[in-house]
DNA sequence: GTAAATGGTATTTTTTTGGTATTGTATAGG
DNA sequence: CCTATACAATACCAAAAAAATACCATTTAC
């Protein structure tokens, strides 16, 4: 991780950062890292001293384009510890009676989201594809897996599973799969959610910047078509800390 | 058995395993064995000891890294026995779409449900209580405390408040409390929960045999009578590893 | 029952990391 | 010319994390 970093403070990129004092560029280059969020929120900082290698100045100039950030909130410094971008999260409900895309769901509830696409390809089935989906021998599965992101808070990992048969080329879908499958003439009308907790292992924990054991909601997803067919898999990881569901239940029938 | 696995937890490995430190570098050595299957599920772990010397690192930092694997649900450690990778626990599920007492729902698994009575009592409500079972000032509420167990296996912890109005006297519930609320003709219709995901504290670790900060899924019940009126209040707090929900979903309206 | 093996814990030492005081340098204002 | 101020560098301080040491408690084997 280190070594990415190094980049955001090299001195290449600070004397590109316009006029002023070099803590004033730091600073700058500090921010925008945030903003654009190279560096994500609960991120540590390199150390100073790191940090003032690379950019080849001295540490306290460092911390005077950290002490500002400070100031404005963007950054906690922890003594012995380390220096994060500032975490606080709100809860975000969603309607669990209903199947919504993540955006649309953000969208209602006044928040902007966005998602970062970690993978797309296609792929012979796992075991668990065929059986799940219901996939012929030698037939392909198309797999995408994205973080999806809610006012730049990393709040859940998604991997999706479509038979090949309806999505034979994943790099079409761009923003909504249901979108891509509506297109054509695929449209789910009924799907079982399994919903679980789980702690979190350090891959999905680094990705959605949550310590380690961490809670998280696990959500398996399989929508069928009206004939009964399987069309997707998808399996979800939430932050326990930042998301719950809601669900309305009424009493009667077994 | 054991000079296989000094190959596991060589120096050398560990230097060549990315950046960070050392309990970090053999975490990511002892998941990666798990993982890839060169440790399977009901293996030992060879001793901390063992460990620390093929390492060549403490043992305290040895058990660092299982700590967080331990934390992960991946290991289980076992005071004078060992450290074994944790068998899969046969999940139970639960259909989020009708609203049925803990003793049916497991009866319909065969599973033999039973439970332990941790607190029956009235009470002057808490601020939660009054603005959630809509409350005037002066009632009572009821507070049943148990703790759900299946196949001698607890599984969740449940707490419920009841206005004192529809539940004078709590001492009268003995197995359902929905069947004492029926003999009462108090029969709510509808019900709204939320779930989450969140990491357990020690005291409900405790209770239902799992470690510090083992992922549980908590679900806040709040259920309602034809007219409107909120009747009961449940938390309840499953282990996630033996529990999960699930629940069919239509497609459609809003 | 005893002894060996194994995980559990308390304490200490070392390393890492942010915090602060001091000093030097250049520049603007009197 | 001197001084006040902003900027930057050096050196040292303090808190936290990481790692090592030593000892305790439980389980298992005999």
């Amino acid at each position: 991780m280190t070594e990415d970093l190094s980049a955001i403070f090299s001195p290449e990129r600070l004397s590109g950062g316009g006029p002023g004092p070099l803590y004033v560029k730091l600073r700058r280059t500090l921010e925008e890292a945030v903003k654009i969020g190279r560096l994500k929120q609960g991120d540590a900082l390199p150390p100073e001293r790191d940090i003032a290698e690379f950019a080849a100045v001295s540490r306290v100039t460092v911390r005077k384009a950290i002490d500002d950030l400070v100031a404005e909130g963007i950054l906690v410094r922890r003594h012995g510890s380390g220096t994060f971008v500032t975490k606080p999260v709100s809860k975000v409900e969603q309607r669990l009676s209903q199947l919504t895309s993540f955006t649309e769901d953000m969208a209602r509830r006044g928040m902007t989201a966005r998602s970062e696409w970690l993978h797309k390809g296609i792929h012979t089935p796992s075991p668990d594809e065929m059986m799940i989906l219901g996939l012929a021998a030698g037939t392909k599965v198309s797999r995408l897996s994205r973080l999806r992101i809610a006012d730049d808070q990393p709040l859940a990992i998604e991997h999706a599973s479509v038979s090949g048969e309806f999505l034979p080329d994943p790099a079409v879908v761009t923003t909504s799969l249901y979108a891509e499958l509506e297109k054509r003439q695929v449209r789910p009308v009924r799907a079982v959610q399994r919903i679980s907790a789980t702690n979190m292992k350090e891959s999905d924990a680094g990705l959605l910047g949550v310590p380690v054991g961490a809670a998280g909601l696990s959500i398996e997803r399989i929508s069928y078509l009206g004939s009964g067919r399987a069309v997707e898999f998808t399996r979800s990881l939430y932050r326990g800390d930042a998301y719950d569901f809601v669900a309305e239940l009424t009493i009667g029938a077994t």
